[in-house]
DNA sequence: TATGAATGAGCCTTCATTCAT
DNA sequence: TATGAATGAAGGCTCATTCAT
């Protein structure tokens, strides 16, 4: 009993510590953050972080396998088996509202994969490239179960066009997650363009 | 006449420190990269790269800037007043293929640009992005007089799309100059796919 | 009554402390061990040790303290007055005997000793040479007997030869406490050679 | 040529530093003594340390290993060939004369020998430990050869013996180079007894 | 112009010790 | 009495940058 209440208590400290590390690496940047200035945000004794986590590494890893985590439940919930181009579509829809969702409520987190992962160390950059690869093995069963009904253009290659539509997602994310977009009109313009191009092209 | 002698030199001794940079850089990544790794590849002192550039993120930032002028000249090499898809597509093309070039030539380019940059320096990041985002208002325009011209789809939001074909684009050079693509039938599958999924979309 | 009983209960932890700290210093060496080592030997808080001793030398020193109390008892129980070589030489051989029993029993000791003292601390260095200044006192008393009666050397420098004897001793008795003699023979050899040593030199 | 001044100006701050490391590692001891004090006494950055040695280890390696080598150098050039026990005991005062004029000269490096390198490392202690054996070695050639030509006690544990005059002699160091010991007379006094009690024990 | 020795800011990390519970 | 979470002094080490030669 005592020790469940100490493993939450845990479980608490540790999430402090990883939201004010969030602050830190976004703002500041993963090398230029000191654990100091983690610790200070908590006015706590920077010693404390050292009992809950290995070392900064290990923090900024702990906020990324998290995020990535996250996003891969999205993904997962998704089956590849849609019978027409419109369900395709909603999937589609369904997918980046969720991806988007989570950067919408802190947008700094796009910031830690998408920028700051690729300057700490490859090891980081090798979690995020590899989230993104195994999102675009999800995406290309979609599309070759597309191909296969007969909705999507059988000329496609899918695993290409799989990357490809994976890039303009991240790209949506990145952009929405920028703090030139707070509109949500302006979101909404990015979310139905992704669809339509990824579904019509630019073509009329 | 001294002096041409002198620049000249100063200027091949700048280029050399700065193919050495893109070779310490990309392999090791800026952080880990060291002044005295680049000087002795170049078997010169260290100090001597100081008389040449301010400090190590001054050399980042040539090699960048270098990088993102020769992006630069090839889009600005196409006028935005194509008249017919075919024609768009052929423009299209053949800046997918100048940019292609750039980073086949040397692939290394790719890691500084689309990783390295990312985690060196807000400003850094900031050069990246602002020259794709110069590209995508470049693209606004082919879009708006595709528009204009009937021939791309009327319901496009030009500015979201362009950023998108941009996003294909940095997507399909980042996975060109990855390792795992050397095979030239490879390369030309992302080519046509990028190209055909841009006009046309993933539908049938 | 009830406080004689507590007496004994932080007598008994006590002594767990510093069985525990024994191992602890012994294998790992004075500043490499931690606190927290020691009382993970002993499953218990680690703020607990800080209610018996007041800090990490606090133990360090009453271990010491224990056992040159100990090794003192032994060389006080024989008085320095024997009135003949052989009777000395067996005064020597039971002195030695005493010693090395306890570190027979314990060879963890002579690490902590006669090495480690020596890294901790000036102060402890200075517990360890005083006792073997002591001793080396003590013994002189035994030589100055003994030439006074005729059966030691007269030329002797009484107070440098009892120094010589109890460098002897400590020697053999780190080697006996060394892993490498496990050999009940070999132990045999070295007390003997160094009473036939000390008695009548190497000469023949 | 410029290479060799270079080399000079190389060995020549190495000294420095090392000697500026003896005078604080055996005044404060190895754990106590800081790069920075150090650097201090030096009137030099702390950086610059670490141009000339990898780390603090290394340092009091480097300290150790010249003064072992020193000592090691001093008995290699006695054979173990004498005929007569006086022959033998002038050799072994030459060996005895050798090693305390190391010492006497700096007294310091006692302190680093005997003292502190039991504190530092295994590794460092090993070194010491080492060394003290391989003197051990030599003495019991010497000793072996003294049985065979009959001038040495034939029921002479030879090894032990070595041992022991081994101990004898770094008793003899310890002393002479401890503060206490400053008065030539005093130091005449331990040279000689130690001599004679090694011949003749203590017997009369 | 080239060099590389010197520098010291800066930062991560450890761990003995304290003290509220 | 026992605990272990919190603390922060302390220090080793790196490396970009400077500057005397």
């Amino acid at each position: 009993m005592a020790n469940i209440a100490s493993e939450e208590k845990i479980a608490r400290r540790k999430a402090e510590i990883l939201a004010a590390s969030i602050e830190v690496f976004s703002s500041q940047g993963f090398h230029k953050a000191g654990i100091a200035d983690i610790a200070k945000q908590l006015n706590i004794g920077h010693g404390t972080i050292y009992r809950y986590f290995k070392n900064k590494r290990d923090i900024f890893n702990a906020i990324l396998a998290d995020l990535l985590g996250q996003m891969a439940e999205i993904v997962m919930q998704e089956p590849p088996t849609t019978d027409s181009l419109d369900e395709y579509a909603g999937q589609l829809q369904r997918i980046a509202d969720g991806l988007l969702a989570i950067f919408n409520r802190d947008p700094r987190l796009a910031r830690i994969a998408f920028y700051e992962s690729l300057g700490v160390d490859p090891e980081a950059t090798e979690s995020v490239e590899h989230l993104l690869s195994v999102f675009a093995q999800f995406t290309e069963q979609y599309m070759k179960n597309g191909i296969e009904k007969g909705f999507l253009r059988s000329t496609m290659n899918s695993r290409v066009a799989a990357n490809l539509v994976t890039a303009m997602l991240v790209e949506t994310i990145k952009k929405v997650a920028a703090k030139d977009i707070t509109d949500d009109q302006e979101i909404e313009a990015w979310r139905q363009e992704m669809i339509q191009f990824m579904i019509g092209g630019l073509g009329r």
